[in-house]
RNA sequence: GGGCCCGUAGCUCAGCUCGGUAGAGCAGGCGGCUCUUAACCGCAAGGUCAGGGGUUCGAAUCCCCUCGGGCCCGCCA
């Protein structure tokens, strides 16, 4: 526990502690059996005529504790559960005036209590729970954050994201959202026959992505590790073994700045499935985008973008080719005959400032995301980008220059990409060399074992990637990842549980 | 990496332009109230004005530095 100055709030609660303890109360017991969701014991008191008590049975709910309105010898209490909240009945009628009084004294907004009683309803018509039994179930020392406006400040909501979602239903929901979600993401591919795998968070070296890695030390090894930075590589490897239908949902570390839409740890999606083309792939991809959009209402109700994602996501979706799209929007013709130089320019004149050197893909790349992103309103495929960035999908079986891969766009966001797999074990061996020679430092570092694996064969295939976050955010309307990741990575604070002794490589 | 903005009580915010004793609401304490639901009424309390330095008779306010955050741009899938 950190020392810090107690405000008067939390000596106020701490003394009802020791008061409690003081008479043989325990302040933080054990359980409370038996409880049902605060919505359903509203549901109970919601026939009764105002003023009404139900005869029983009685009822349990458990929850925080949001406020209290007293009125002498009536009090109301809202409690909250993730169901819902109900207000709590308590009357020195029914309790006594001793008991009612201690109850009253006892608690505070935020204590966790459990409430036995009857449903009710109240004069004015609320439905509500006539209190017979009381329990705290846990003393909250810290109070919570003011009940009308709730933690507004996002450092704090991001640096104690159990206040932002104690104090707020709005951010419970999105995230339950994000795991019903991710459910029905696995339920959809367990339907169509794919296995959930498990692979290494730590390697040698990283690959499969162009990215910078997170590095550490094995004392075991005595060498430094690296953290994935893509699922790609070690998939594959089971296509190789024969498990024909994989996926992973899982973290990767790319050691890049936090911003809107990037944050260092993110969670992927990567399946790969065997005998199949990138043409099937996108078949697939429109059948689980609209499953799942069809579903937000019920996982995220109430929502802007409940009510607009299942149209969103009907198909078909758009699709387009990269280059006649580019061509059509830029006016640029015959892009793809055009030298490095030349497309540097032309990215140059919409205000890319990529270096040099880099490869003409990232220049057609920066033109792509100029001219054509801002249209790609609606859900489009775009097809068969220029091999030149691409060193791990297969060369189009019929147009040069350009490989087997779409990505799914809408409304700015990337929402899948996709390959035909390249599995000739040369090929990719000479495409990983061309890549090393074109930038050196940030690219597809060369994993040997993985071509090895290629040599023994791969089955023909297709592989897709997802970003959960953006999926999330995509579906949900959600415009900040850090709305949608439960703790963003945070600098930390002097004074806050820091490390000490040897942490790690110099 | 560049630019703009923000940090005041546990929480939500005034006060800063134009320097002069630190303010409100909620929450907490005491008292009152048998139907409220942002309950209400009365009384009293609550501050490292993010941190450090400077200017000044005097700094929350002006200047500089540091820390943390937000937004935009750039880079990065």
């Amino acid at each position: 526990m950190p020392e810090e100055s107690e405000s008067h709030l939390r000596r106020s609660r701490r003394a009802k502690v020791e008061d409690l303890r003081a008479r043989g109360v325990d302040p933080y017991p054990y359980r409370f059996a038996d409880r049902i969701p605060a919505v359903e014991a509203v549901a109970r008191g919601t026939p009764l005529a105002p003023g009404e008590t139900a005869p029983g049975p009685a009822v349990r709910v458990a929850g925080r504790l949001l406020a209290l309105r007293s009125h002498g010898k009536t009090s109301f209490l809202d409690l909250e559960d993730l169901s819902g909240a109900i207000q709590l009945l308590l009357s020195t009628e029914t309790l006594g005036d001793e008991v009612y009084r201690r109850w009253l004294a006892d608690l505070d907004p935020g204590d966790l209590v459990g409430a036995e009683g009857l449903p009710a309803r109240t004069r004015r018509g609320e439905p509500s729970l006539q209190v017979r039994s009381l329990t705290l179930l846990a003393k909250a020392i810290a109070p919570p954050p003011e009940k009308w406006h709730g933690l507004k400040d996002p450092e704090e909501r991001l640096r104690r994201r159990y206040v932002d979602l104690l104090a707020s239903p709005e951010t419970r929901a999105r995230f339950r959202a994000r795991s019903l979600l991710l459910r029905g993401l696995r339920r959809f591919l367990d339907e169509e026959g794919f296995l959930e795998v498990e692979t290494p968070v730590l390697g040698q070296v990283a690959s499969g992505a162009a990215a910078a890695p997170f590095r550490t030390r094995s004392n075991y090894l005595a060498s430094e590790l690296q953290l994935r930075i893509s699922l790609e590589l070690h998939l594959k490897r089971l296509l190789v073994g024969g498990l024909e239908r994989v996926y992973e949902v899982g973290r990767i570390f790319r050691n890049e700045d936090l911003d809107s839409t990037h944050s260092p740890e993110f969670t992927m999606m990567e399946l790969y499935w065997a005998y199949e083309d990138y043409g099937a792939m996108a078949g697939l991809v429109e059948r689980l985008y609209a499953s799942l959009a069809a579903r937000l209402p019920e996982w995220l109700p109430d929502s802007a973008a409940a009510r607009t994602a299942p149209e969103t996501f009907r198909p078909p979706f758009r699709r387009v080719d990269f280059v006649e799209e580019l061509e059509a929007r830029s006016g640029i013709s015959d892009l793809l005959g055009r030298s490095r130089e030349e497309l540097r320019s032309l990215a140059r004149g919409v205000g890319a400032t990529v270096p040099d050197e880099s490869p003409a893909g990232t220049f057609l790349d920066k033109l792509f995301d100029h001219y054509v992103l801002p249209t790609l309103d609606r859900p489009t495929f775009v097809f068969d980008f220029p091999t030149v960035t691409t060193p791990l999908a297969k060369r189009h079986r019929s147009r040069p220059g350009r490989v087997e891969r779409f990505e799914l766009y809408c409304r700015g966001y990337e929402l899948g990409n996709a390959y035909t797999e390249l599995n000739d074990p040369e090929e990719q061996e000479t495409r990983f060399r061309e890549q090393l020679a074109a930038r050196g430092e940030e690219t597809y570092a060369y994993d040997a074992d993985f071509v090895e694996a290629l040599r023994y064969g791969m089955p023909p295939a297709t592989g897709l990637g997802i970003g959960i976050d953006r999926m999330m955010m995509a579906l949900a309307g959600i415009p900040s990842i850090k709305d949608v990741i439960l703790f963003p990575l945070v600098r930390g604070r002097p004074g806050e549980s820091s490390v000490e002794g040897p942490t790690g490589p110099p």
